[in-house]
DNA sequence: GAATGTGAAATTTTTCACAGCA
DNA sequence: TGCTGTGAAAAATTTCACATTC
């Protein structure tokens, strides 16, 4: 039950700091600074400069000793490792509140992320627009699917279903699930399943403030 | 710059999949299940059983040889460590889309956490009642926290406002700050900081696929 | 001097190997 | 035999120490 390390040549915890690095390197482009040191990022994310170091150099940038690194290249860089400068088609299933909310994100552009569609099983919802996305009925699912030609898809649909519409999805091509319902998905290997688990923020804080009273 | 790899006397890692154990074996106490073993649970969420087995040591539970850990010990021992068996009160601040899907979410009944009150500065939505809960406008925020005494804030507000509004809610007496705006917030030391960034989860499952492709 | 870059050490987490028990 | 429990080993991650470069 081999655990997964690594991504690809990255290590997994490097990936996840990835986005806060994007965030403040975007920012500060924005602003017009050309260069930024590991310390001044460190102090900015709570890290230590030598893991913002490590950091850079797995994903294959180099700095400049007493100038720090280039801004823009960092961007660039950090865009590609994540394939988030190019558009990519994703659709959504469950249109709930979370399934809403979801839609309604504006920060998904940013992450290069397009909802090109979304499905419910609640017919009063088909043909709706909600936030520029269509919707369609569950049943419309796998022709949708086939003509759209998303690789991605994010499930918000409830407990209940979640098994059975990630195996639809599964045998409908979808090769990414990024799964908001808590479950965990039992599917065929070759599809990528994220757990996206509200939960275990909560656990971690209810932890620590457990442990401080 | 000290790392937090524990919390009390657990690990970090170990707290993480308190959740998904919980999930497990509450359905399994609902279907009328007595006991399980180390291997069952690893095989449904995807862990070596001997980790299931360290876990369970690290929260104080023994099972049984040959039989396996009894189910409702687990619930509750789990339950304990996450403080998730007594009502907690908390503050959601920001009642936009996410704030809204998390102020309709049901599943934090079932983690103890009670949202008792919300605030938003659009003044429009002051004294209405989403999903139960009332709305302030943020002018309310400080004299309301007093008198509910909520120590805990989920933050759905938008990037700009995120520290200033994190600040006040530290003055204003809040230990722990469930962070959704994906900012980092700089806060006097004391305050609890969970930062939930949806955005780690998009870039690891990003990262998945571009290294398939 | 002020920053990067990196091998080595320290720490944490996971996995292995196997003793012990009903 | 089937399962738990745990010390030891392995693997991964972070941190330290310091050489290097502009």
């Amino acid at each position: 039950m081999a655990y997964g390390y690594r991504i690809g040549s990255l290590p997994l915890t490097t990936v996840q700091r990835l986005p806060s690095y994007l965030r403040v390197v975007r920012e500060m482009r924005r602003l017009g600074r050309e260069v930024v040191s590991s310390a001044r990022l460190g102090e900015l994310l709570g890290l230590e400069a030598v893991q913002v170091r490590k950091d850079f150099g797995f994903i294959g940038i180099s700095g400049m000793p007493k100038m720090g690194y280039q801004v823009e290249e960092l961007v660039l860089a950090i865009e590609h490792c994540l394939n988030w400068n190019q558009v990519r088609d994703a659709v959504l299933v469950g249109v709930g509140h979370l399934g809403m909310a979801l839609l309604g994100y504006e920060g998904f552009k940013a992450h290069g992320l397009d909802i090109c569609a979304a499905f419910d099983i609640d017919p009063s919802l088909a043909g709706l627009v909600v936030h520029d996305t269509p919707v369609w009925h569950m049943d419309r699912l796998e022709p949708e699917l086939r003509s759209l030609g998303a690789r991605m898809a994010i499930l918000t649909v409830s407990p209940d279903a979640a098994q059975e519409v990630a195996l639809r999805l599964a045998r409908a091509g979808i090769e990414g699930i990024w799964n908001f319902t808590g479950c965990p998905l039992d599917l065929p290997p070759g599809v990528i399943v994220q757990d996206q688990d509200i939960a275990i923020g909560l656990a971690v804080l209810s932890a620590k403030l457990s442990s401080r009273a």
